[in-house]
DNA sequence: ATGACATAGGTGCTATGA
């Protein structure tokens, strides 16, 4: 079973690629984010023509999440942003999903967590309240559901083996302390970095600024994740980042994000 | 200290991102 995560930077523009990757990748759920576009604009007919079925939260403009599915998967108790959280932003999409052929359910978290800006600034203080509000939820959650999967667009890198020049970024945005800790704590709940237990090395980057060459000078940032509980955790097989889509024309900053598991017991 | 790029909204340029 593949999961994979994938900011488009808007879906009017990406929907092309989109469509390629599912078909290339044929993943059996997908989380993205910042769809950049109403409820109302949703593709859904372009998507279901490709096999995949959709939830999703939209916004005008700016953030937007979904969640895909393959064809066929079963897929109830979709929550839409936190529920414990006064929000106007479009940030984050929850669902129980069982797919074809695999007998159980999984409970996928996938999430758009603010950019911040700047520390110190408002944006940087909405950010630290989205996140106390996502681990008091996400705690529950995570009674209620063993099996669950947060996945998305954390704007937060882990450590320093996630960031390309650290001394140069130290306690800039996405690299401060008091972030870290906030992704510590959703760790300390119980979940599992996929792609730090199969790249324990670091240096493996999900976004690059679109400026500077950035991309083929890989100066880059990991700051998309797969954080599996301990059930899913103990069957991952693969997890590694597609960074093919970041080499086509227009490309999306960031490049999705997929982990393989092995099928259950 | 600032800009570089990209996107949306709207037709100037600003807001936002990371």
């Amino acid at each position: 079973m593949q999961l994979a995560t994938w900011n488009v930077n808007s879906l009017n523009v990406r929907l092309p690629q989109l469509l390629d990757w599912l078909a290339q990748r044929q993943p059996d759920i997908v989380a993205l984010q910042e769809l950049k576009l109403p409820d109302e604009a949703f593709p859904l007919p372009a998507i279901q023509a490709a096999g995949y079925d959709a939830v999703w939260l939209g916004q005008k403009t700016y953030n937007g999440v979904a969640l895909l599915v393959r064809q066929g998967t079963q897929l109830h108790d979709v929550q839409r942003n936190l529920p414990n959280l006064e929000d106007p932003q479009a940030r984050l999409i929850a669902a129980t999903v069982q797919p074809p052929g695999v007998d159980e359910a999984l409970r996928v978290v996938g999430a758009y967590f603010p950019n911040g800006q700047a520390p110190g600034s408002d944006k940087f203080a909405y950010k630290m309240q989205w996140l106390q509000a996502l681990r008091a939820w996400l705690a529950a959650q995570l009674s209620q559901y063993p099996k669950l999967v947060l996945m998305g667009d954390f704007n937060i890198t882990r450590d320093d083996l996630d960031v390309w020049d650290p001394d140069g970024l130290r306690e800039t945005i996405h690299c401060t302390r008091a972030e870290r800790e906030q992704l510590q704590a959703l760790l300390a709940l119980g979940l599992h970095d996929a792609l730090r237990t199969t790249a324990p090395q670091g240096g493996v980057y999900t976004w690059w600024d679109y400026r500077q060459l950035a991309f083929p000078k890989n100066r880059g940032l990991r700051i998309d994740h797969i954080l599996l509980s301990d059930p899913l955790h103990a069957r991952l097989r693969a997890c590694d980042v597609d960074r093919a889509l970041r080499k086509r024309p227009q490309p999306s900053d960031h490049a999705p994000v997929v982990a393989t598991l092995a099928p259950s017991a």
